[in-house]
DNA sequence: CTGAAAGCGCTTACAG
DNA sequence: CTGAAAGCGCTTACAG
């Protein structure tokens, strides 16, 4: 691939044109005191008139460590994941660490391949957001660096940290509002089974059970959605307000309803989850579970410091959402 | 960080515990046919049993080669960006080559960093979505792995590859479309100075000439977009058809369109740019000029494996957009 | 079919 | 202040 003639020039390769050794060369490089002055700058100078780049490969495989940290993302098309990872990355910076990103395209073997693979590089610390990773794969590769998984895992792996959103709490919070605003019929509208949207139905069904006068109502969109859609908006028990598992759910309901000539909010509240860039894009704009995407990042990454800081035990830290109310509610 | 009582399991400790020599287990590892299907055997199990994992850190720098392929995005969030690393992503696999990605933050300080890091990390090529990357470490990568930077860069730099959106042909393709449609008092609504959005222009203002009877109109929303804005659409002579630079700025002037009860398109077409998610999820659904994203990923990955071939010569392409109509141009 | 040796490009004690 | 040597964990000819 690389023909000797326009190989990489190494470390020797400047050794011998500042007439150095080796040794010297690595010291100078890295800015170690004891090298005088003048060797110095005519290393220097050697390495910049070879185009000389250190191997980043030759130090980690020596020094046993790459100052990369691996993350994950179940699917970067999705806002949640790249915000997350825009958290991880702002707080990577301040640890010496760069981000390194694997793309697992909402493909379970992927991600699952790029937590091997991740490990494989020599990460010292890796980060998956998505929880659709192999639990065994999980605990091996924690086994060689601290991991923190971000999201809620069907399974736990030993000596894995993690962090979930509270989306019982979040769930319950968007009823609870919708309560407040008068609203008794309530629906659930669901385009997944995934735990993520279990525990969200779940904090729907208990706030609807703790107000008098609700049904919980709940609607899968997972087999024929404009099916589930006509039977929820073109029945005689039409709800008044719908509560979503996620924004772009929330959008399709709404689209649903204009289609049909009923007007948002006026003759239907929606709410969304997940405040992505689309929830204040829309007319009207949706009201929506807000997560602190940025911070469960940070957050993750500060876990990763206290693994090589010492910590053995392992922590499992749950973060709570917030409502945001916009023009979709009334 | 790592202690040495659960430090990784190397090549070496498989081999004394199944009594082999280390150059056998990594032949066996590797699926050689010239070892023995009882050591074979014996071999994995020992693998197994210490939870072995090959360190592709010392692979590679044996080897003189990753089998990765680094990608730089300067803005993940953006679908654009995502899209084209899908595109990378799925030819890379034909080639058994993996992606790494590297995210610039939009900062342009970063993605120059990250190119000099991918070169550092060895990665067998590069490819730069991003027209904000240093060309001097641009040609510095590239005498070192092949790089294809997909955009529009200011200043070319040598021995890298090259891929860009006929930006100009797509705008007068959008014009012309919106002539077609009648429209004769048309603007241009812009959110950026940055090469695209300028060649864009270009494309607008060449159509614009074309039809007898219009006067280019281009308006900035660069220093005080609320004012103009304002200026565009309360002006005694309103335009009766805009085209964005982009899907979000398309986004913007229809909102404050519907914001003054100009109803769009009756009153008002818009055209955006660049087929984002949003521009199918607005109402009404966005006419756009869409870009074959995952095409052209595909095709920077071809263009690297040109070059492992042994392509000596810079390849530059051009690829042409497409437009998709829908209800906001009538 | 298996083992001993050399080497990838660095860093890091250790001498001098 | 500088150099020679060992070693990180692998792969790859080369012997036997």
């Amino acid at each position: 691939m690389r023909t000797p003639a326009n190989r990489r020039p190494t470390i020797v390769d400047v050794a011998s044109a500042a007439g150095v050794s080796k040794s010297l060369v690595s010291l100078a490089l890295r800015g170690d005191e004891g090298v005088s002055e003048t060797t110095r700058m005519r290393i220097i100078d050697a390495a910049d008139a070879l185009g000389y780049r250190s191997n980043a490969v030759a130090r980690a495989l020596v020094q046993g460590r790459t100052a990369l940290v691996g993350a994950i993302a179940t699917d970067l098309a999705n806002p949640y994941h790249s915000e997350v990872i825009g958290g991880i990355e702002r707080a990577a910076g301040a640890h010496g660490l760069e981000v390194v990103i694997g793309h697992g395209q909402r493909d379970p073997r992927r991600i699952t391949r790029w937590v091997d693979r991740m490990i494989e590089l020599n990460v010292d610390g890796l980060i998956v957001v998505s929880s659709w990773a192999e639990p065994s794969a999980l605990a091996l590769a924690a086994a060689a660096a601290p991991v923190v998984v971000v999201g809620r895992m069907p399974q736990q792996a030993r000596d894995v940290d993690s962090i979930v959103s509270d989306d019982v709490g979040g769930a319950a919070m968007a009823v609870r509002h919708l309560i407040e605003r008068g609203h008794r019929r309530i629906a659930f509208v669901t385009s997944s089974d995934r735990p993520a949207a279990m525990a969200r139905q779940l904090g729907y069904e208990t706030a609807v059970a703790e107000a008098d006068a609700n049904v919980p109502h709940v609607v899968s969109l997972a087999d024929d959605a404009a099916r589930a859609l006509a039977a929820l908006l073109d029945g005689r028990e039409r709800p008044t307000a719908v509560l979503a598992n996620n924004d772009v759910t929330a959008v399709r309901v709404m689209d649903a309803a204009l289609d049909r000539g009923i007007r948002v909010p006026d003759q239907l509240a929606v709410v969304g989850y997940d405040n992505t860039v689309m929830a204040s894009l829309v007319r009207p704009t949706l009201t929506t579970v807000d997560q602190p995407n940025d911070e469960i990042g940070r957050l993750a990454m500060a876990m990763l410091a206290e693994r090589f800081e010492g910590r053995r035990v392992e922590r499992h830290v749950t973060i709570s959402p917030a409502l945001v109310v916009r023009g979709s509610s009334g």
